[in-house]
DNA sequence: TTGTAAGCGTTATCAT
DNA sequence: ATGATAACGCTTACAA
């Protein structure tokens, strides 16, 4: 197979030469259009000569021309999330397959609005992004799709974060807890405040109220999660289940049970989201919400690459589940 | 500030007719030489147009021009594993300064060769290739920069995993540990094989020998980890000290050791090997040797965007330490 | 069916 | 100091 490393580019023009045919003749034979009218015997002396000088289409060149890149881009609030690297996985997956790239942008720098400016003036076809915050802080533009959070100026990709939080307290509750907490961020992303907002309805049609002190704020890393429980668990009466609001903060509870002395789940039952796989890592394995992050990212890859949606695109929202691990259990009656 | 969301694209043109000189004048005072001599005056009322149309210069345009794409590629071979993402968010960071985007390529579904290939094709700047494994695997071109690992054909940034084995032999046996074990890939990667070398060579030295059945092999996974170590735990006689090649191997093994009901570290004392975040997440805390991740994607980049470099470059290898932690200690006895 | 010509937005090389 | 002009590699009319 002839390559060529670093040598000059192979262009049309060189190909063209070979074959004996005019440069825009190499274009539509090798071009996307199968359907150009072009006789087959030339057509075959076309590719011949393009796989012999190794010929390989310059993105950049064509991306000139058609106002495009071919390329998509991701910004996420927080490389440290994983999470977040599945959402990017997932696109980055069909991406590829599309022969798309995509462009890498943490936020936790620059932000999202500046990476974004800086995308658009790469002619990018799209941009996926998962917010940190609600609120059109974002520039808009007609190529942007948010992660888990609708807005009426871009399609969204979204999962079922309400049914996340009814499906965590019916499940507290089968348990046979009635002294239930909750902790995560005060954010107004629907991601956060779906889920908090159906997890409290639920408990409350149950006759369950949430105590105020019961609910606590924690940014959504394992840190946050760790103080805000560590606090709870100075409180003097305690909750005996608790409900974080992503699986970082969940494993950030863990490490404060660890800390404080209270075992798992027999003095505190605790259930996360997302379903990262570093739930299956800890002990004990934390039992969780699943969010289909993959597909959410490689859905939203589709959406740019195919080009087909309005800024009212929704889809429907993906299914969640409960996975039962270590970290919930009955109370200690 | 005006800006031009999905509007027709302002172009040098419509700067220049604005200001009213001629396009290429334009290109010199917008153009990254600074150097250019053209009149104050001139050069103000070209900013003055360039602002007031929101002029973004085109990174497509002046890609064809240059010949290059302003872009790094990074190539990972999991995006599973958060060391790979730590590479990524290094050199993420100093891309983004630099004003270069980063194409991000997952090799688990396509070949670090085909990725590469793809990448070439848009004029990339220059590639960040984490090797799967060892071996010229790779269609060689002039813009690589290996992680971890030496090669002929390419610069590498290497940090020292001799002395991360050496660390953790010299710190197991200070604690008094004699029965030492190691779970690791077969792989012919530096990275992996100098530390296992070091490894065994501090042990001999200090004239402990590693019996061989205590040295197991396993896929850099915590899965793999989890399921040599299992293997290792049902000998007739035990290791009381366990080095793992890295951080989810050796959570692999704390999880085998949790299936087992070996205490941590009283029975089995565990060293891994990175300081991903993910070591001070599990119970007890992994005691590792931190490899500093994110700086050696940052010099990575910087090479390739300030290329300077030849073919040997060679960054100094970039020191480890131990991170003491939880899951090692003086052996029982 | 194929070749000629123009243009994408930029930078670079010249005259002027 | 500035303005024509050409070029980067490709696609797309349009003409032959």
């Amino acid at each position: 197979v002839p390559r060529n490393p670093s040598g000059p580019a192979v262009t049309v023009h060189d190909v063209a030469r070979r074959a004996g045919v005019s440069q825009p003749t190499v274009s539509l034979v090798l071009g996307g259009h199968p359907t150009a009218r072009v006789a087959p015997a030339t057509r075959e002396r076309v590719r011949k000569a393009a796989e012999e000088l190794g010929y390989r289409p310059n993105v950049v060149a064509r991306g000139l021309q058609q106002r495009r890149s071919f390329a998509l881009g991701v910004i996420v609030p927080d490389l440290g999330n994983p999470f977040s690297i599945d959402v990017i996985s997932g696109a980055e997956r069909v991406a590829a397959q599309e022969g798309h790239a995509v462009l890498l942008c943490d936020a936790r720098e620059r932000t999202a609005a500046d990476h974004l400016d800086a995308l658009q003036s790469r002619w990018i076809d799209g941009v996926i992004v998962e917010p940190a915050a609600s609120g059109n802080t974002l520039p808009l533009s007609h190529n942007v799709v948010l992660i888990n959070e609708p807005s009426a100026d871009s399609p969204a990709v979204l999962a079922d974060m309400e049914g996340a939080g009814r499906l965590a307290a019916r499940h507290l509750l089968r348990l046979g807890h009635t002294a239930i907490g909750f902790v995560g961020p005060a954010s107004d992303l629907f991601r956060y405040r779906d889920m908090e907002r159906a997890f409290v309805r639920t408990l409350k049609e149950a006759g369950v109220d949430l105590r105020s002190d019961w609910l606590r704020r924690a940014a959504p890393s394992a840190q946050a999660g760790e103080r805000a429980t560590r606090a709870l668990l100075e409180l003097r009466e305690r909750p005996t289940a608790l409900l974080c609001a992503n699986d970082l903060i969940a494993i950030g509870a863990l490490k404060a049970c660890a800390a404080k002395g209270v075992s798992v789940p027999s003095d505190l039952s605790i259930i996360g989201c997302d379903d990262i796989e570093l739930a299956r890592l800890v002990q004990p394995e934390l039992t969780t919400i699943a969010v289909p992050a993959r597909e959410l990212g490689a859905r939203a890859a589709r959406i740019l690459i195919r080009g087909q949606y309005t800024k009212h695109t929704r889809v429907q929202p993906l299914p969640v589940h409960l996975v039962e691990r270590g970290t919930a259990g009955a109370p200690r009656s």
